[in-house]
DNA sequence: TCTCGATGCTTAATGGATTTAGCACATGCG
DNA sequence: CGCATGTGCTAAATCCATTAAGCATCGAGA
């Protein structure tokens, strides 16, 4: 508490300049015509001090902070959504900049009091990070500095990253095909209001387009086709089941992890093998994935590498101003026939 | 961009006062004898013009930020990290603080360099937050804020938050044995050095002396006590496959809920039924013990109460020096006889 | 009437860096 | 020699809010 601060006073005395001198050389200003022993001897005196600059004076006269914001709906809930932030801070921190996180919970009442915090501490820039891209900020506030959308589109800020998940889409269809399996398809948890991009992300519509395509291209077409609102593991295991009564499917496309969780759950129980009956291919790449037995073969979402391009596209003054696509990398497991 | 930000100036010209004034009755100040009217003009024109006070001025002055740092080692490998991380910021939101989060991976130079970048930041305070309990955060730098431990101990800062996993023991093996289970018993996970705080984390040590003495002062006692020194489900799965050919089990306490989901599966593939046939009990509330079937009853850690007492306790300056314990909450599920 | 104390407010210093304008000196050129 | 130009550096303003010190004014008491 009582050490006071070495100032940059202090190291313009040390190395008998005045601060103005101190301050061109220590920020490394290019055009300056200060001598190469001034140079020297500012450089000296700060190591010696331990001179650290005071941030705070210098974001009042530069408006500079080196201090991002991001703003997220949900930080807990998924991995997901840490993932997005880990990405953000490792490419931050190389950028030598620090983030401030603000967790919101959707709520407009927060969102509005979490851009006004921020601009308060003079941030640099501002990310919004949505888990469920399809909620749209709307902040009133006027802001003045950059913004990126992660996860999510806003018509007010161009600037967003967002996953491929066309091409993602495409990539499992391809994996299920290129695995052997030509009939017999499922698609699990599929959900007519999602393409209309009604209820759940237009993320989602892009996905199923992308699946669709891949298997038109390759003239398949899907036997059943099973609806669901909700994508837990209770519910693929639920669906399944009662088609299990019905058909005996040889393929599946599961909409994410969870549901085909479920779905493993309910072929274990009719006595068939994931993989040599029954190929499975799914989407997120959740903690689930590696745990199930045999391992799930899962389209991936990107979340480091949005949030680290997220922070890249922040900083970088002249970077697009459109959308990023960021693609999905196949995770292969054990889940389809031929596969590790 | 091109907006100036109203400043206090602006705010005290148009109440037609000084911004001495404007200052003392903006931010409150008890003592002050300027008149109610003065208070109505000053706020009538803050309101009026939008402002909000340039917090980098103020902390310059004051050398107050209203902003606090989170250091972690890793922020995106479980959910308990984005707990303590949620805990955190919605308890600083209450108190109207913002959050810086960095992330360490445990490296000594970035722990020093996050370190300094928030220090030049002026938080207010910094809690190191640990997701291996027992690694030891050794800065040299002198910190001159408050500092809380979170999920980690420290001699040189004794304020500390970590879950009471001595009380968590007792309660796992309270809710087996109240199931019913009273011989027959598994230790799963259990691990020499362990207990001697060598390896792992001595919460684990302290977890294991709860459910040790909780055995004890009921008289009961572990037919197998099975090491590992990973806690995967697949270290699990083959530990209580090969247990199973020697014995048949009625009660598996389990040192985490992964090796407690492997443990399901060799159950499974050897026809025992979870909660009729063995009795399953474990720890960590991970996210897998809501989908498993029957869902697995678990000691939680407490990772939300936690991050927001670490935060309370560090904005509160005259809070206890001493190492806070956070009660671990039994989550009752269908793994054992007799409940839902 | 004069002094004293309260009342209501202002002036000016302060925090620590950045940055514009410009000073003093040296050198070059005619 | 005188003037222009260049070189190396400094003085002082500035960013914006906080705050100690102090200036008028007024009423009350001696």
């Amino acid at each position: 508490m009582g050490v006071k601060r070495v100032t940059l006073a202090d190291v313009a005395k040390l190395a008998g300049l005045s601060t103005a001198a101190a301050s061109m050389i220590l920020t490394g200003r290019p055009d300056t015509r200060l001598s190469a022993e001034a140079h020297a001897k500012v450089h000296a005196a700060a190591r010696e001090l331990g001179y650290r600059p005071n941030l705070a004076a210098r974001a009042l006269r530069t408006d500079k902070t080196r201090t991002i914001a991001v703003i997220s709906d949900h930080v807990a809930t998924t991995r997901f959504a840490s993932g997005l932030i880990r990405g953000g801070l490792a490419a931050a921190e190389k950028a030598k900049h620090v983030a401030l996180l603000l967790e919101t919970g959707g709520d407009p009442a927060r969102e509005a009091d979490a851009i006004e915090a921020v601009l308060d501490r003079q941030v640099d820039g501002i990310i919004f990070a949505a888990m469920r891209s399809r909620e749209v900020f709307v902040p009133d506030v006027i802001i003045p500095v950059p913004v990126v959308m992660l996860n999510a589109a806003s018509s007010k800020f161009p600037t967003a990253v967002i996953q491929d998940e066309y091409q993602g889409g495409r990539t499992a269809v391809q994996l299920l095909a290129d695995s052997g399996v030509k009939d017999g398809i499922v698609l699990l948890g599929h959900n007519a209001e999602t393409e209309q991009g009604l209820f759940r992300s237009d993320t989602v519509a892009r996905r199923i387009a992308g699946i669709r395509d891949e298997m038109d291209s390759r003239g398949l077409g899907f036997d059943a086709e099973i609806s669901c609102w909700e994508w837990e593991p209770a519910h693929g295991y639920e669906l399944v089941k009662t088609l299990l009564k019905s058909m005996r499917p040889k393929g599946i496309v599961c909409l994410n992890d969870r549901l085909a969780f479920g779905a493993y759950q309910a072929l274990a129980e009719a006595n068939l093998r994931v993989a040599e009956d029954v190929g499975i291919v799914s989407f997120d790449n959740d903690e689930l994935a590696e745990y199930l037995r045999p391992g799930l073969t899962t389209i991936a979402l990107p979340h480091e590498a949005m949030g680290k391009k997220a922070v890249e596209l922040l900083l970088d003054a002249k970077a697009t101003r459109e959308h990023v696509l960021v693609s999905m990398p196949a995770i292969v497991r054990g889940s389809l026939r031929g596969a590790s």
